[in-house]
DNA sequence: ATGAATTTGTGAAGAAGGTAACAGATTGCG
DNA sequence: CGCAATCTGTTACCTTCTTCACAAATTCAT
């Protein structure tokens, strides 16, 4: 609590920022402006440069941002040096998905195990992480310090799911499920839904199709590129 | 463009409203009120009036709304009656996880073929639907309509394929590559970026762990329940 | 060294979204 | 029927986020 509020919408594009800045660093980048920035990752260049000033003063007139002190700065910020375990429960089609690609060596995520209901599946591995038995969350959850858990139930068991992994300390819950869950107001939950994602897209291409004059439709769109 | 402009947010939440009133339906309740709704979905019941209040009056003063009336409304509104054809290009982990999930009987919306370049890959099926090669993407396209791609290829090689697939004609792409991809102003492109919503997530649980007492943390998240 | 060119940080205005609160319409109980 | 209870639609306000626009600082070319 003792950093100064800084807005959701900037935390949620910190690490974008942070992501550009590696790949600048590893080309060996040593400057880079607001404008330059904004043409990579398609936001408004006063809006980049207001997201860096709640951190700080960390540009240089005239000059613009010093790629390694950004990058650096931004690498504290987020903590992004410190490990993170999480876990995933629902070890079916998404959660297989997600277990197999790498968070760890792009973000210092690890996620430690699986967990799952399916006798089947229980006792197996997944690119090298174990899938567990539910009965085992707790112990394996304070095992390895987890607070955060990805949710890819099917949304029938997501509620009372949910109940279980809140029972067993964790305060962080990345929601796959079109369920709404229902947890204390001490757990933070970011729901994805990709169905409404994707219905959403299909909407605006239905109700407005664009003729190559108007530019309506992407105005009314840029808010989405999150 | 025949429509009023409503607002990007309640666009997304109309997907939301919906599901839930089928499911409403399915149980047969027939009417429904704001509060109710807010309960069910945690939207603010003045949000929720404020989003139908853009659709029309569709609710009655003591009543509520009538389930099948605005079940009905939303699903001319939202065209879920039409069927939607999309195709998937890379089918990888994630390509898999998505072909494999029946987006169709839950949303009218179809996935027809998956493309991917490994030869490997081409020639088989996932659940029934063929994985192409990228040299027949404008043919299938045409020939079943697809104007909406999600797009699971590896980061490196997103720009390219989004040029590819922009050139033969798709007007939206859910793109859940990293890669902020440049495209022709009358293309459409909704971000879904996994880590950074995980990303994201932590960085608020390890900025602001949250103690009983206080409900800062909450407040401060209330925005990401979209 | 000088002055033109850059580029930041931010004040101010605006756009977009959320919500309290209430008039007015309707329901449904007794 | 009459009246309390219910619940919408919307006005008014508030908060959050975006963007314009510009002074101030710095760089860079000559
Ligand atoms: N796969 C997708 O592309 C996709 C798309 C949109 C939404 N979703 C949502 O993501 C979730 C998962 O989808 P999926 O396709 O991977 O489903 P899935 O059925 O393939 O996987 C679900 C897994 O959860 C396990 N499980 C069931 N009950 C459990 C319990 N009580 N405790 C622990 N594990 C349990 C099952 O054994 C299975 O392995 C669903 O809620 C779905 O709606 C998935
Ligand atoms: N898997 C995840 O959980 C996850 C999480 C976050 C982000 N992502 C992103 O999603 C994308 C896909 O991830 P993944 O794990 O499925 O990767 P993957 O490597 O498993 O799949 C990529 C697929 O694309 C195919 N491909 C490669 N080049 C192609 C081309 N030029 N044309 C057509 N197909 C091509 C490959 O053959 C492969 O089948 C990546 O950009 C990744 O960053 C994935």
């Amino acid at each position: 609590m003792e950093d100064q509020k800084i807005p959701q919408v900037t935390a949620k594009r910190l690490p974008l920022y942070y992501r550009y800045l590696e790949k600048l660093h590893a080309i060996g980048k040593k400057r880079v402006s607001s404008a330059q920035l904004s043409e990579a990752l398609q936001i408004d260049p006063a809006t980049i440069r207001r997201d860096f000033s709640y951190l700080g003063e960390l540009g240089k007139k005239g000059y613009g941002y010093n790629v390694n002190y950004l990058l650096q700065f931004l690498r504290d910020f987020l903590r992004q040096d410190e490990v993170t375990n999480v876990v995933l429960v629902g070890v079916g089609n998404l959660g297989t998905a997600l277990l197999r690609y790498n968070f760890y060596r792009s973000h210092n995520t690890k996620i430690v195990a699986g967990f799952d209901n399916d006798p089947a599946k229980i006792g197996t591995e997944v690119d090298g992480i174990p899938v567990l038995s539910m009965d085992r969350f707790k112990e394996v959850a304070e095992l390895h310090n987890v607070e955060v858990v990805i949710l890819t139930v099917p949304a029938s068991v997501a509620q009372a799911t949910a109940d279980q992994i809140v029972e067993a300390g964790i305060r962080g819950i990345l929601n796959f499920t079109p369920a709404r869950l229902n947890v204390p107001p001490n757990v933070r939950i970011h729901h994805i839904d990709l169905t409404t994602e994707l219905q959403t897209l299909i909407y605006f291409l239905k109700k407005f199709p664009v003729d190559e004059e108007s530019e309506t439709a992407r105005e009314m769109d840029e808010a989405h590129k999150n």
